[in-house]
DNA sequence: GTAAGTGCAAATGGTTTGCATCGAA
DNA sequence: TTCGATGCAAACCATTTGCACTTAC
């Protein structure tokens, strides 16, 4: 984990960005909290936790920086905010896809991909050359499943 | 084309909506539009070309019944508004899936879904029963693909 | 030393809401 | 007639921006 700080460090130097402690602790938070989905309101929230000082600016400009260089994925599962999720350096480019809870509003991930065959057909019938995709799949979890049995 | 306003007009009475004028226009816009992907403003712009008169606010409320009713989906491409788009009452609730390029903005539509064996694996590894789902592919179109060769 | 980064507050822009008025049923 | 619908303007809220000050390099 320290070794990703520097790594992310190193990246941010090559593209001639500095490497304040600010950007430092929004990276500690992004990294500790990598199986979450937080806003940027959050994610300020957590880094003031140890630097009550940083401005909700200096996240989103962080951020901004972060996205651009590919260290974070962006998303938007409707709630009228976006979501910031850090991504390892050494990750596939292809996104995990998202299941979220139309009862308790969980969001869990998923690794399989298995739409290799649907981006095949898209070149093939539209020549259309994919390079990325995102999958929001909706319905309901484990927990909530048996709860809603009778009303879906 | 009329007789899918009526059927509209129905099914707003069924829910104790009246129809009005103004929600009368907005419909025709979105259902002559039905291809395209129109924001609020947009079809305001457009309902203004017969209707001067009517205003944004309406737009929106027009526009949370028909979502509430099942007769518009939402979607978000990223751009920072909401996009609208009319559902024929006898498609199906799978939604298609949008081919967005990076580089022009098309976004053209497929009507494949291939995302069966996807949504068996999710219940049997989670537990998840999926209801609907939403896919957005990002890459480059056909005209654009070609120009973008050297860069990818 | 200096250009880049920061914090604050103000601006922006899509969307929502309060309210007086209007009109479909 | 009556309650829901409308238009306008103001409010809201996530995000962006301007600016004077600070700081990493």
């Amino acid at each position: 984990m320290e070794s990703i700080l520097s790594q992310v460090g190193k990246k941010l130097r090559e593209s001639d960005y500095k490497l304040t402690p600010q950007r430092e602790e929004i990276l500690r938070v992004l990294i500790e909290n990598q199986d979450k989905h937080l806003s940027a309101e959050e994610i300020l929230g957590l880094v003031k936790e140890k630097s009550p000082e940083i401005g909700l600016a200096t996240v989103y400009r962080t951020l901004e920086i972060l996205y651009s260089l590919g260290l974070v994925h962006c998303m938007d599962f409707g709630d009228g905010r976006k979501r910031y999720e850090f991504e390892l350096l050494e990750s596939k480019s292809h996104q995990h896809h998202h299941l979220i809870c139309l009862n308790c509003g969980k969001i869990e991930e998923i690794e399989e991909d298995l739409l290799e065959e649907l981006e095949r057909e898209v070149y093939k019938n539209k020549g259309f050359v994919v390079t990325n995709h995102q999958l929001k799949i909706y319905g309901f979890c484990r927990n909530c499943a048996p709860k809603k049995e009778g009303e879906i």
